[in-house]
DNA sequence: ACCTGAACACCGTTCAAGT
DNA sequence: ACCTGAACACCGTTCAAGT
C-alpha cells in the first residue's frame, strides 16, 4: 500500500457499519430522518448506495444502529449514587440525548430499543431500582413509568407548537379566533408554547420518584 | 339521475375528505401505516390516486385527519364527574383508542395533534383540571404529565417484546444467553413481556393523580 | 472481498387533457 | 367540478458483472 492510498483511506474513511451509522446520525440531525435515503447516505460517504449493503442488512438495520448509538451516549451514574439521584440523572440525561436527536423518539416508537447499548442502559436502571429495595414487580412498574415519562416528554417537546412555529406561524392567531370555542386552550396556550421542558420534565419526575418512594418502606 | 346511477353512487360511496380518511384508517389498522400509499388508498376507494388530491391537500393532510379522527373517538366524561375519576376515565379511554390504532402514536409524535377534535379534547381536560381548583401553572404541569404518561405507555405497548415476538421470536433465548451480562433484564424480561398494560397504566396514573392532588389543598 | 450499473417494483405529486 | 394518463423525480433492494 502506497502512502497516497493510505491517505485516501484515512481521509475518506473505511466503510464500516459504525461509520455508516455515524454519518446517518449526522445527516438525520441536519436534514431530518425522513430525508435520509440509502442513495444520499452513500453519496455522503463517497460511495454508491448499493455498497452500503455490504456492511448493513438494510435500512431498518441502520435505524436500529442509530437508536442504539444515541441510547449508548446516555451517561450511566456511579454505582454508589443514592437511587433518587441516580434516577433523576438517568432521566434528565436521557431527555438531553433525545432532544439533541429529535428523530430518535419516533424511531424508537416503531422500532423499539433492543440493541446492546439499550440492554446495558436498561439493565443499569433496573439494577438501581432493585438495589434500592424495590420488589421485582415494583421495579417493573417503576421502569415502565420512568420510560413512559421520558418518552412522553420527548413527544411533548417534539410537537410543541413553540418549537415548530415555522409550520404553525398562524397558531396564536388561530387560537385567538377560537377563544370562545376552546377557552382553556386559548388561555393556557402561551404557557404551553413557551414552557421550559427541562423544568417541566423534572417537575413530573419528582412526583413519580416521590410516588415510588412511598411504596418502599 | 337514474336508479342505477343512484345505486352505484350509494354502494361505491361519494368521494369526500371524510370518506378518504375513514378508509385510510381501516387500511392502516389492517396493513399498517407504512403500507398506506396514495395509489393503494385510491384503489381501495375505486379511484385513481390522483383523484384524491381533489379532496385532500396531500398525504400529510390525510395523516392529520386520521389523527384527529382517532382523538375524536375518545369519549368525554360528564361535566359533573369528580376530577380524579374524570382524569382516570380520559386517560384509560385515550389509551384504549391508541391501542386500537397502534399507528396513531408514532404519527402524533411527528405530526402533533392540532385538529379540531384534538383541541376539543384538550380543552376538556384543561377544563376538568381548572375546575378542580388547580392554578394555571399546575393545570399546565398536569396536562403535560398526563399526556406524557398516556403517550409513553402507548409506546411501551407498541414496542413490547411480547406483542412483537413474531419479529423477536428468539428474544427469550437471546436474553437467556446474555443473562450474566444483563442479569436484571434477564430476570425481569418475563414480567415485561407479559404484563397487563391496562393495569400498568392505571398504576402509574394513580401515582400521578395522587401527586397532583397533593398540590391542591 | 468489496464496489458498481442496470434494473425492478414501487413512491408522492403535478399537470394538461378529458368529461 | 371531478377524474384520468402520462410524466417527473424520487425510493429500497437485488443481482450479475466487474476489480
Amino acid at each position: 500500500m502506497t502512502y497516497d492510498e493510505d491517505m485516501a483511506t484515512r481521509t475518506r474513511g473505511t466503510l464500516t457499519r459504525d461509520r455508516i451509522i455515524e454519518v446517518a446520525i449526522a445527516f438525520a440531525d441536519e436534514h431530518g430522518v425522513e430525508a435520509l435515503s440509502m442513495r444520499k447516505l452513500g453519496a455522503e460517504l463517497g460511495v454508491e448506495a448499493m455498497s452500503l449493503y455490504n456492511h448493513v442488512d438494510n435500512k431498518d438495520d441502520i435505524y436500529d444502529g442509530m437508536i442504539d448509538f444515541v441510547v449508548g451516549a446516555i451517561p450511566l451514574p456511579d454505582e454508589d449514587t443514592v437511587w433518587q439521584n441516580a434516577i433523576r440523572a438517568l432521566g434528565t440525561d436521557a431527555m438531553e440525548q433525545f432532544s439533541a436527536h429529535p428523530w430518535v423518539a419516533p424511531l424508537m416508537m416503531t422500532r423499539g430499543m433492543f440493541g446492546p447499548a439499550a440492554l446495558r442502559f436498561m439493565d443499569r436502571v433496573l439494577a438501581v431500582l432493585s438495589n434500592a429495595g424495590f420488589t421485582d414487580e415494583d421495579t417493573h412498574h417503576a421502569w415502565q413509568m420512568l420510560a413512559s415519562h421520558t418518552m412522553g416528554y420527548t413527544f411533548q417537546q417534539a410537537t410543541n407548537p413553540g418549537a415548530i412555529d415555522d409550520k404553525f406561524d398562524g397558531l396564536d392567531v388561530l387560537v385567538a379566533q377560537l377563544a370562545e370555542e376552546f377557552p382553556h386552550v386559548a388561555r393556557l396556550a402561551p404557557l404551553l408554547a413557551q414552557c421550559e421542558f427541562r423544568h417541566e420534565f423534572e417537575f413530573g419526575l419528582d412526583i413519580i420518584i416521590d410516588g415510588l418512594e412511598a411504596r418502599l418502606n
